[in-house]
DNA sequence: TTTGAAACTTACCATATGGTAGGGAGTCAA
DNA sequence: TTGACTCCCTACCATATGGTAAGTTTCAAA
């Protein structure tokens, strides 16, 4: 029981920290939702600050799970897996790549802190897949992460734009956007992987 | 000089709330930072919610103003205008795309403010530039727009995450990702372009 | 010279916030 | 039964925040 409510705690936490930021929600917010007072809050994470960090660990050892899941051996297969994952939300929750991106860009200011050390192993095994590619074998770790970094960035930005965009273009063009995003996005997937790093011209 | 003054403030302000977001940043840091106190500011803006609105309204008429510079005649160059001027920043500022992405972010919240809208002629532009290239003749809209989001999400997502990439894997590496991101970025467009929409299987 | 508006300032205020202190209810082992 | 521990609450506090009220200074027009 007392799990129970440091988990529940930790979800509404997740939830909130992703929908109005670090700063956006206070500590009493997050108790209220689940009937607490802050101090229930306070008594479980110690602070504000403690308790974010939780949260960010916990969407780490998501991601982390994350790589585990990969098929082996086919690394193009492997990287549609990832990405997919991502699009799709799948083992990671509604709000972990909201909060990531948040953090991203709050990092600049608690740089020292950095709560976006787990990533290093993510990209990492995303940049040993690629050059596993035949096409990217002999492109440096800058060209692949590049690489990596457009379809992170074409995942993850269309993530959080699906308000804006439906409020821009109403609700039924959403839809159709949505449902036409994976094919478009594995389109560039295989383009890009097939196409190699860029030549000299 | 009261413009000047007012200038200045917007500035500041359009940093500040890029850098730590609205709930991050005080009036009063916003007004101390150019040695006046947070009553000379709203005595310009009235309110926090008014100089932020004056903020995101100034980053619209830079976006306004990147329409008008398109070549015209050729789609595909007009196109790698925008994109390139969006990478680069040109014409927007250090912050512009910052603070864009923030408010995509806080949008969902104030879905009713929704100061993304000056972003509908922008991507309408998008579109239609789009669906100029022969290859892209047949595709609809929406079709288009993920091309767009694509593009869009690689630019973007890369903007704001150079901290954690120094952070993760140092300032040489990260200057080596930078330098040739560009040149990764036209060719994904050239591709994407060149491809068309995707076939239905 | 007077008027009046613009561009600030100092004082002040209500509220919200993160955090401390300490207490009470329940559980569980000795 | 008692002591200790967990979980959560009420009470309280220092600080920060957005905003109001009421000047003060500057400066230009009447």
């Amino acid at each position: 029981m007392a799990q129970d409510t440091r988990e529940r705690l930790l979800d509404q936490a997740e939830a909130l920290f992703a929908e109005r930021g670090f700063y956006g929600v206070s500590i009493a917010a997050i108790a209220n939702e689940l009937g607490l007072t802050k101090q229930a809050l306070l008594h479980h994470f110690g602070s504000k600050e403690k308790l974010y960090g939780e949260v960010l660990k916990r969407i780490s050892s998501r991601f982390m799970a994350l790589r585990e899941l990969r098929s082996g051996a086919d690394p193009i297969q492997g990287l549609k897996v990832y990405f997919l994952a991502l699009l799709k939300k799948d083992h990671l929750g509604q709000h972990a790549t909201t909060v990531l991106m948040r953090e991203l860009l709050d990092n600049k200011r608690r740089a020292d802190t950095a709560g976006t050390w787990y990533l290093k192993g993510f990209l990492q095994d995303l940049i040993v897949q690629v050059k596993t590619v035949p096409s990217w074998q002999k492109a440096g770790d800058a060209e692949a992460l590049a690489f990596i970094y457009q379809i992170l960035g074409a995942i993850n930005y269309f993530g959080i734009s699906q308000p804006t965009l439906t409020g821009i273009f109403g609700p039924d063009f959403y839809c159709q956007l949505e449902s036409n995003y994976p094919d478009q996005l594995m389109n560039l997937i295989e383009a890009g992987l097939a196409a190699g790093p860029p030549t000299g011209n």
